[in-house]
DNA sequence: CAAATAAACTTAGATTGCTAAGCGTTTTTT
DNA sequence: AAAAAACGCTTAGCAATCTAAGTTTATTTG
């Protein structure tokens, strides 16, 4: 049986690669909580043929039906190419249908089907399950202190990533 | 010229995705918290030809070394086959070397070539520069706060994976 | 109005991660 | 000790993203 799964040999032999002040440490931690979050909900929304790609952009068309390939991408956050990807899936699927824009044949719109909107209500409740169990012993007020301090982290690497460009043209 | 990069059609009328308290929106934080910091790590180390997915282990092997493929995978947090994918990459360029271990001929244990120890002093301190740019404008307590709260919610979904396997055997 | 520029979407190709399934090696059973 | 079970690593194939490089349609310019 042995019942040795790590053998923890010589452990930390401080090769000088301490996480520091709680602050290399926050990549992994965040790293770890988006897949664990990603897992969970996929595992539940999987079901019912969606796919963690294709959920936030459900999500911004239950909110607004009928935005531009281009919108969807800002709107989510996402690279175009990659909306292309998930939208690919979804018209497959019977999500959505793709409409050339008759005033901008450039354009294309995106509207759901009777089947991609009633999806609303079968999986919000899924994403609430999902985020009730993920805070769960956490009370509002430090909840809310740490979306708001994770949205401090999102705007400040967002932002120092123009640096790069500085002096560049 | 045109300005109007996003036309903000109709806008929020109301589809019935309301984000609840704070909820279904703790997984679009993660998530883009997760890329951001992400990006500019990757952006760093990429010029020492260091991947996001082989920093993690490059990490784990600093802190000890010649961990067998199994024990990395644990220590990292990823599934075996992710592992050797990124050892793969490691050895072609050097990082690393496999070792058939003599007493179990089923293991390979890892170990660090002179050039992937030598890098630890070089990308440590991105890490750190990444980290700090991130938590600017957060006070240390915040910081501590908001790790402590991202491992709960690691932990509270991690167990609730377990929930799916009651009952099951 | 024709040519140049810009806008919106697509295709191509790379990376990272996962699950499922396969292949040797070792340990446990019988 | 042969058969069965468990281990440890690898392969195969899919999903989600990204960057770079097209293609088609509109708008600006000369």
């Amino acid at each position: 049986m042995v019942a040795e799964k790590d053998e923890k040999t010589t452990m930390s032999a401080d090769g000088g690669a301490q996480p520091p002040p709680g602050q290399t440490w926050l990549g992994q931690v965040l790293r770890d909580a988006h897949r664990a979050f990603s897992r969970a909900l996929q595992s539940r929304i999987a079901a019912h043929g969606v796919t963690m790609g294709q959920w936030s952009f459900l999500r911004a068309l239950w909110e607004e039906d009928g935005l531009t390939q281009r919108q969807l991408s800002q709107r989510v956050g996402m690279m175009e190419p990659t909306t292309v990807t998930a939208l690919n899936g979804m018209e497959r699927s019977g999500l959505v249908v793709r409409v050339r824009n008759p005033a901008d044949r450039r354009k294309v719109n995106i509207f759901l089907t009777e089947k991609g909107r009633s999806l609303q209500s079968v999986l919000i409740p899924h994403a609430h399950e999902v985020a009730q169990q993920a805070t769960d012993g956490l009370s509002a007020p430090e909840l809310q202190a740490a979306i708001e301090a994770l949205t401090r982290v999102i705007a400040n690497l967002d932002r120092s990533g123009d640096d790069f460009l500085d002096g560049f043209d």
